[in-house]
DNA sequence: TCAATTTCTTGATTTGTATCAAGGTGCACC
DNA sequence: GGTGCACCTTGATACAAATCAAGAAATTGA
């Protein structure tokens, strides 16, 4: 397929900033195996965490990626990652070329979107015990993987009371 | 064009209910005059606004829309609004006979992420106070036409403590 | 125009979570 | 295989905002 050839295989080592704050994402990615993690930095100096990406899932700082401006986000590699990149250029290449590239570009933002309106909700409605309870039932592997302290701010509480939380089991 | 015979006007009074929970949202809309109000209800029975839409802008349970599943939100006209609608099958005619339309639904619905994006992350880092003062600078005139609860409940407070910070000026 | 409802304000109190602090644990690296 | 550093835990305290309560103001509708 076309499109195949416009993929480039990318090895991140762990811990490895992809992207940062203020850079402009060159690459869209598929994760071929590892993990990622998408966050920002408030004011204060702390980090947030927006989003983790898994294994054969994509991953990016979209809104810099199509945008081709300064990104407000940072991008990381927790572990080692290897993954399939493609280019603004190319994949703009292919929007143009396919129409069903096209529509699968506006299905998948829809994914995304319906996945961070469901986030929001829920750090909205639900207290902290809540939250911990409904990511350990999603994701109970993960515990295991990936520290603490960046669920907690995915979780948007401290890792204290992470911690307070999950010694309530 | 084409796509202009299949818009219909539609007029809704003050306060009418236009999309429910549980109901399948049958069109998108482009608000030619008047306010829509987007919210769900959390299961203490409180009611969170997720966004206003003004005049020329497009208005919709958007998620409900596309997927032709049971809407998860409420969409309400505020005030009396004059409308354009169109049917998710005659949308989705043009998506398929139209690239450039495709392309427009896709860019569309960044616009949306990034706005949501941007609200996500002032909910998370701002305190009520900021968050009160962004958006009476940002929307000033909104203050006069909207019941006040409704705005707490966008910028994630209660109606007592948007009171207070009204007061704090 | 006035009564009835709804919305807004203001005060007192409670509460969940953050912050501050200090000790324990485990893992990476010399 | 220790030792240093980052991570996690636990406790005490602080604080922002929610809740509860009651009255004032505004809007609605007969």
């Amino acid at each position: 397929l076309d499109a195949q050839k416009r993929f480039t295989t990318l090895h991140f080592a762990k811990e490895d900033s992809i992207t940062r704050e203020g850079a402009v994402e060159p690459y869209f990615y598929f994760i071929l195996n590892g993990i990622h993690r998408l966050y920002y930095l408030t004011p204060a100096g702390d980090e947030v965490t927006l989003a983790f990406s898994f294994d054969d899932n994509f991953s990016g700082v979209y809104d810099s990626f199509v945008t081709q401006k300064p990104s407000l986000y940072y991008l990381q590699s927790l572990t080692e990652s290897e993954v399939l990149a493609i280019s603004h250029a190319d994949m703009h290449y292919l929007f143009d070329a396919y129409k069903s590239f096209e529509r699968w570009g506006r299905l998948f933002i829809q994914q995304i979107l319906f996945g961070r309106g469901k986030r929001e909700v829920e750090l909205a409605t639900q207290s902290a015990q809540q939250r911990y309870d409904t990511f350990i039932s999603r994701m109970p592997v993960v515990l295991q993987t990936i520290p603490q302290k960046y669920i907690a701010s995915y979780l948007g509480m401290t890792p204290e009371t992470f911690s307070r939380m999950r010694a309530k089991r």
